[in-house]
DNA sequence: ACCTGAACACCGTTCAAGT
DNA sequence: ACCTGAACACCGTTCAAGT
């Protein structure tokens, strides 16, 4: 009866890695299982690993793809466009802060947003070494302002009761602490 | 043939909390199942839902237990001393961090070290809107930087290998960034 | 008040084998 | 170069029932 209709693609990297884009975007990191995953590729689970060694190096792969607008950023942004364009890139899609802290420490997410960031400040007459040392303060308090404030725009999503929290999490409050750090005195050693 | 050993054995909350941090420590947050944890309490893993309605009020519970030296801190400690503690008692355990951080969102673990550094930036005679901007930005600090430090130290531990980033987070930087943040001028707005 | 036993609907990963 | 099929060793959660 031959091939029932698309049944015999093959996929590339990059197809696995835009479906699981778009599988977060939809329905969100819980869901993003491998098995669901291939399912919506039409294809084995078992298949997935020949283009990723294992689920950590796909998520990898997708923490790249979010932060891509990191890529496509103006050379003259100064260091709170930059931080903020980091910011939207993890709200714009479900999850994609938690996706891309499970990857900073591996080293393969966040690096360009660092070094973007480091040589915003360094065009704004920061020496090299306080360049650096903002630029980590300014990559930590980022992901954990962002982390948190995603978590809990999408526990309300769901209808979770949340206890009501004196922490602040939201667009203004991260423009009040980016600011705090950026306007901080020189070294402190 | 009566029961063996120890078997009839009833657990209270705290039991199983105690438990739970201890398989923590000891195997860290990927062998923390519900499964694994019922098996140390000799119990069948339904029963832990008597206690619990679910994994994540029981990792909220545990986040509170990690946190716990925020309530035995010093009433005149400064902010830099409560910022050191609870970093202290999130790499005090495996994962810590991101056990921590997997809670912050419900208002359910980290709003007592976020009010202990804004009594304690208030001690030290900031205005309470001032002292409440920086404990904020204070706290996603810590955060994001803590779970960068134990992500990346607990990797290494594991072996795998990773890239080397030029983001650095150890004592020294998380140092740097805390006083970056506690000596920034006024408000920004 | 605290737990059992059985079931439901899932996971990530490996590996020999196929085309 | 890319995938199948089957298997292994797991998950969280529910619920009627037991003591």
């Amino acid at each position: 009866m031959a091939a029932t209709r698309e049944s015999r693609v093959r996929h590339t990297r990059d197809d696995v890695l835009a479906m699981a884009l778009r599988l977060l975007r939809e329905c969100g990191l819980p869901e993003l299982s491998m098995r669901a995953l291939a399912r919506e590729l039409d294809v084995q689970p078992s298949a997935l690993y020949w283009h990723f060694a294992s689920k950590q190096l796909l998520l990898a792969g997708v923490a790249e793809e979010i932060l891509s607008p990191m890529n496509a950023l103006d050379e003259n942004a100064d260091a709170a466009a930059v931080a903020t364009v980091f910011r939207d890139a993890m709200l714009s899609v479900t999850d994609g802060a938690e996706v891309v802290v499970s990857t900073v420490a591996l080293g393969l997410g966040a690096d360009r947003a660092f070094e973007r960031l480091r040589d915003a400040l360094i065009r704004e007459h920061h020496e090299f070494d306080r360049a650096t040392s903002i630029a980590t303060t300014l990559l930590h308090y980022c992901i954990g302002h962002t982390s948190h404030e995603q978590q809990r725009a999408q526990a309300l999503r769901l209808g979770v009761e949340l206890e009501d929290s004196p922490i602040m999490a939201n667009k203004d409050s991260f423009l009040d602490g980016l600011h705090r750090i950026l306007h901080s005195p020189q070294s402190s050693a």
